[in-house]
DNA sequence: CAAGTTTTTGACCATCTGGTCAATAACGTA
DNA sequence: TACGTTATTGACCAGATGGTCAAAAACTTG
C-alpha cells in the first residue's frame, strides 16, 4: 500500500560513508550527503534521524567491512599464518600510501568523538576489538603451527597489530611515502621473530 | 608609544592549544577560544589574523613541545639507549591511558587536513620526521653500543616508532585500557631484539 | 479506479558561524 | 599634559548550518 522507496538504504550509507571518510563527521555538512546520496534532506531524515545517526551507520557499515576484509586476508590458506600477517601488513602499506584523502571512519569517530561514553568512541572500541580477534585468531594459528613460541601472548600481539595498523594510516595521511611506510610494516614483523619466554 | 598588549602571547597559544586539543580546529568554536584565552574576537585576530592561524600557531608550539620532551625522555645518560626507548614507550602507554579527552595537535591537523599539500599536512610531516629524528638518533647510540646490529634500519625503525606511538595514541582514546596498551609498548619494543641481518 | 499510506519535494527557519567595523581606551613620548 | 599609535571592546553581518513542515506524488490493494 505505502509508497515504496526509491533508494537502496546500503547504497545510500555507502555513498554517504565515502563523504564521511573524506571531510568526518562535523565537517560533513548535510549539503554534501543529500549530493552523494541523491536523496532529499527530509528523506534522510525519515531514513535515518539525522546526520550523526547516518555516521553510526556508516561506521557500522565500516567496521563490517573491515573487519571482512581482514579475516578474508588473514583467513587464506594459501600460506603459513606468519607468512599471510607479513602479506596483510603489506599490503597495508600500500592501501595507506595511496593519495586519496580517506580517513577510516573509525579513526574519524575516535578523534570526534567527545565523551568518554559516547556511542562514537564505544562503536570504535568494541570494532578495534573484533579487528584485534581476527589478528589474534591468526596468530594463535601459528602458535599452534609451532611458528610463536609457546608463550607467545597472542592477545596483546592482536592489539599491537592493530596500533601499527592505524599509526600507519595515520603516518600515511601525512605523506609518509609507500617505501618508508613498507619499511616500517616490515619492521613491525619483527616482533614476531625471536620470540623468546620472557616477560 | 603604541598601547602594550595586555597579554602574553605564548600564553594565549598555550590557552588556545587546549580548546583545540579537545574539540579539534573545526569544532573549536571561536567562542570558544575567546572564552579560553580571555581575549577579545578582535584582539585575537589582529594578534594571530584568525582561527586556522591561531592553530597552527598551536601546532607549531605543540610540535615543539613534543620533540622537546622525547628528546628529555631519549636523551639523558641514565641508562643504556635501548633501555629509555623502553622507559619511554612505557611512560607513553600511561600517558595515552590516561583519561582526558586530548588529542595531539599533530594528529588532529592530519585527520582534519583537506589537501594533499595544505600546511596543516606538511606541518604535520614536518612534525613527524622532526620526531623520528629524535628516535633515530638514540637508535643510532643503541648502535654504537653495539646492542643493535650494524646493519639495523635505525631511519625505519625511527619511522616505526612514530608510528606505534601515533596508534597508541588512537587506541587509548578508544578507551583500551591501561594495562593493555603497555603490553602493546612491550610488543613493540621487540623488533628491536635478536635484529638479524636479514632484509 | 479510489483510498490509504508513506515517500518525496522544496520552501522555510532559528541559530550559530567566523569575521569585520567603528568607536573607545591605554600607554609612551615629546 | 597633549599627541600618536596600537589594543580593546562590543555591536554588527552575511552566509551557512542542521533540522522541520506542509503539500504533492507514487504506489499497492481492495
Amino acid at each position: 500500500m505505502p509508497r515504496p522507496r526509491k533508494f537502496v538504504e546500503s547504497d545510500v550509507v555507502s555513498s554517504a560513508s565515502e563523504v564521511f571518510a573524506v571531510h568526518g563527521l562535523a565537517a560533513a555538512t548535510l549539503d554534501d550527503l543529500v549530493r552523494a546520496t541523491g536523496l532529499g534532506k527530509q528523506s534522510l531524515y525519515n531514513a535515518f534521524g539525522g546526520k550523526r545517526e547516518l555516521f553510526l551507520r556508516a561506521l557500522s557499515e565500516d567496521r563490517e567491512e573491515a573487519t571482512r576484509a581482514v579475516s578474508e586476508s588473514l583467513g587464506h590458506d594459501d600460506a603459513s599464518p606468519l607468512e599471510r600477517i607479513r602479506g596483510h601488513m603489506l599490503s597495508m602499506a600500500i592501501e595507506f600510501s595511496s593519495s586519496d584523502r580517506r580517513v577510516s571512519l573509525a579513526t574519524r569517530a575516535l578523534v570526534e568523538s567527545t565523551g568518554d561514553q559516547d556511542q562514537l568512541s564505544t562503536a570504535t572500541k568494541a570494532g578495534i576489538e573484533e579487528l584485534a580477534g581476527v589478528y589474534a585468531q591468526c596468530l594463535e594459528h601459528a602458535r599452534e603451527n609451532g611458528d610463536l613460541p609457546e608463550d607467545a601472548n597472542v592477545q596483546s600481539l592482536a592489539v599491537y597489530f592493530v596500533a601499527v595498523t592505524r599509526g600507519m594510516e595515520l603516518l600515511g595521511r601525512a605523506g609518509v611515502g609507500r617505501g618508508v611506510l613498507t619499511a616500517v610494516a616490515l619492521d613491525s614483523l619483527r616482533v614476531l621473530q625471536g620470540q623468546r619466554s620472557e616477560e
